[in-house]
DNA sequence: GGCATTTCGTTAACCAGGTTAACGAATCGG
DNA sequence: CCGATTCGTTAACCTGGTTAACGAAATGCC
């Protein structure tokens, strides 16, 4: 039984090796198709703002610019999304999805196979519902220093 | 309100990009002594195995052994860490805390400036009990597969 | 005792995922 | 029309990993 009125600083310390840990773990599920949990989450984004720029994705994953553009150039040299001008603002531009990456991303979305989901498969109902609870929290947390 | 019974596909899908942006700021964590949450936590098994070898380090930490060796590397250098030869088998090093290194692990565990500390401080009481119940089902995900 | 096998750690080479610094081109505002 | 800003790219660099190859030491066995 966890401890109730947690003591922040004390949470963090037990919250960050976890965090580490999984990411580890989730950094390997590169899985069949070729492409990372990171590239996964970029082309989501890119599916939910059509047309959206560099800078904007970049903020939007809380990363640099540059490594933005990096990312976005692999993406584009992989044939999943496609740097296309911006009408009358020639220093912009618009990324989209290809054919190809959205097939991508579907593909991806029902994959239970990854690694993740196959270790959640094999928790309680309980436990599920307990990850599920604190899975807005933790967003608060990244959401409030756009503050 | 989170939904009960959660699907473990589902759930894994909305968990990735959390525990990848939780890390992407996580990783700038770089705080005040130089040292990684990365490093911390080795620091941390070390503390709580003393002389323990690379490999079972390895083992601990989920990374290779080539890694850990790396890695270990990095903390001799940094005066944090010492390996020491095993009496009786000279291919094994046993590795042990510095004074230094005891004194970074005390600093650290009461640091509440980190940014993890200080956007928990943020959080209601129930948001913190929600991180707080997911952390074992968290880390059974791990566990799982020692098996 | 001697030799094959296994165990332990290191090194080298490589890759992904970032970062900052510097820049060039385009747009905007006075 | 010119200075300042905005957008994206490139280059150089770092951390955190990986696999492959290796050398030295210990172990097992005949």
């Amino acid at each position: 039984m966890p401890t109730l009125a947690a003591d922040p600083t004390v949470l963090a310390n037990r919250l960050r090796p976890v965090l580490l840990k999984l990411n580890r773990q989730l950094r390997r599920e590169i899985h069949s198709l070729g492409v990372t949990g990171g590239q996964v989450a970029l082309l989501v984004q890119i599916k939910q703002h059509p047309g959206i720029g560099i800078r904007k994705l970049a903020a939007l994953e809380r990363i640099s610019v540059p490594g933005m553009s990096k990312f976005v150039s692999r993406l584009e040299e992989a044939g999943l999304v496609q740097r296309a001008p911006v009408e009358g603002d020639q220093r912009r531009v618009e990324l989209r999805l290809t054919a190809a990456g959205q097939k991508v991303l579907r593909s991806v979305r029902s994959k239970r196979t990854a690694w993740l989901s196959a270790r959640l498969h094999a928790l309680d109902p309980d436990e599920l519902d307990a990850i599920d609870a604190a899975i807005e929290p933790l967003l608060n947390l990244l959401e409030a220093e756009e503050a």
